[in-house]
DNA sequence: GCAAAAAAACCGTCTGGACGGTATGTTTTG
DNA sequence: CAAAACATACCGTCCAGACGGTTTTTTTGC
């Protein structure tokens, strides 16, 4: 079902949009996420843009599900073919977050991710939607501390590169990294304890 | 005769203020960060308000100030007296993050300032700053994968409290923080320390 | 085939409201 | 009284969304 040739392609100045909300707000800030900003970049009028996504939100909304796709196919092709390697889960989103070249806009996504996650709590909730599910499949390997720590770690080195931190140099990024393997090497495991998340 | 306690008190004013600020962040969103919401939380006119900061700009400096600030003092109170115990200020750091009530109000400011390192990256390069005026100080002790991983996790612990995900539940915290301080003990490094029981 | 009709894609303008900031009072304090 | 500490009213700007029109694509009727 490919699309037919066609001047009009409607896919794909939608695809465009989702994108150039994407850059707005990585490069330019939360601030600058404007309809007509988004539409001017990607070449289409305010009411073009509206068409396609009828309000902001929808506009939001459509951009968080894009991101959050790609980080879990990510992840999916991170994951270990051994099922039952402790930590499974988690040693892939770690993988994930870790293998991020800011530089290449494309893996910039998870920045936009981060922001909203930040900003607005309703997006909180869906996150941690995903990551409980996430859990939840993994639940026989991701349950434990180690598994908890990694993605903890992950989170922080995800938010140390938006900002630049003193850990996000490509140095102390290896240094961590290579500490983290062999933590998980090392085999600090421990009685994984059933226990409800939530908020 | 009932003395109208009009007693003129603008330092309480200037701090509500902040305070108010504050919480609305928190709670409601950056987005819910406007001058008349501060201005009726704090019971005072938008007018007000721009009396003793001119301007909205200078409100958030002031907040991030008083944040920065805040943490500050708290990570130097839970500082070793040990001097030279490995990865010290970061577990100090991990050790106050870890700390964090959010249900009471006073402890949230350190989502505040999560949200503003994210949001701004003028922020975020004030915050950079101080990290790494404090790892120079701490320079000892405190450049190794352990410590950086310490203070990584503590972000994402912190990360974690602010959404309410599926690590911060009280159950997880602990395993998490039993785990690290496991790991400090088993150390990468060298000689471990006696830990105190922190707060 | 092929118009005519319908639907989808897209544009430019307008508006109402929110928000930061100013200008100008009015009260409190020293 | 003068300055600081407030309040009230107002302005300019920006922005989300509505709206009506125009062009392109698809469907329908014959």
């Amino acid at each position: 079902m490919n699309r037919p040739q066609r001047k009009n392609n409607p896919d794909a100045v939608r695809a465009r949009l989702i994108e150039c909300a994407a850059r707005l707000i990585v490069d330019d800030g939360l601030s600058a996420l404007t309809l007509e900003n988004v539409a001017r970049e990607a070449a289409v009028s305010k009411g073009g843009l509206l068409h396609h996504y009828h309000g902001k939100n929808a506009l939001i909304d459509g951009l968080f599900e894009e991101v959050v796709d790609w980080f879990d196919g990510q992840v999916e092709d991170a994951l270990e073919p051994e099922e039952t390697a402790p930590a499974r889960f988690s040693k892939a989103y770690l993988r994930v977050v870790a293998a991020i070249d800011m530089s290449v806009p494309e893996e910039r996504r998870l920045a936009v991710l981060m922001l909203m996650l930040s900003s607005d709590p309703h997006y909180c909730a869906r996150w941690n939607q995903w990551v409980e599910a996430r859990l939840q499949r993994h639940a026989k390997t991701d349950l434990t501390p180690l598994a908890r720590t990694l993605r903890l770690a992950a989170d922080g080195l995800w938010l140390s590169d938006l900002g630049g931190g003193p850990d996000s140099s490509p140095s102390a990024r290896r240094e961590i990294l290579a500490f983290l393997e062999d933590l998980d090497a090392t085999g600090a495991m421990s009685a994984n304890s059933p226990h409800e998340g939530g908020q």
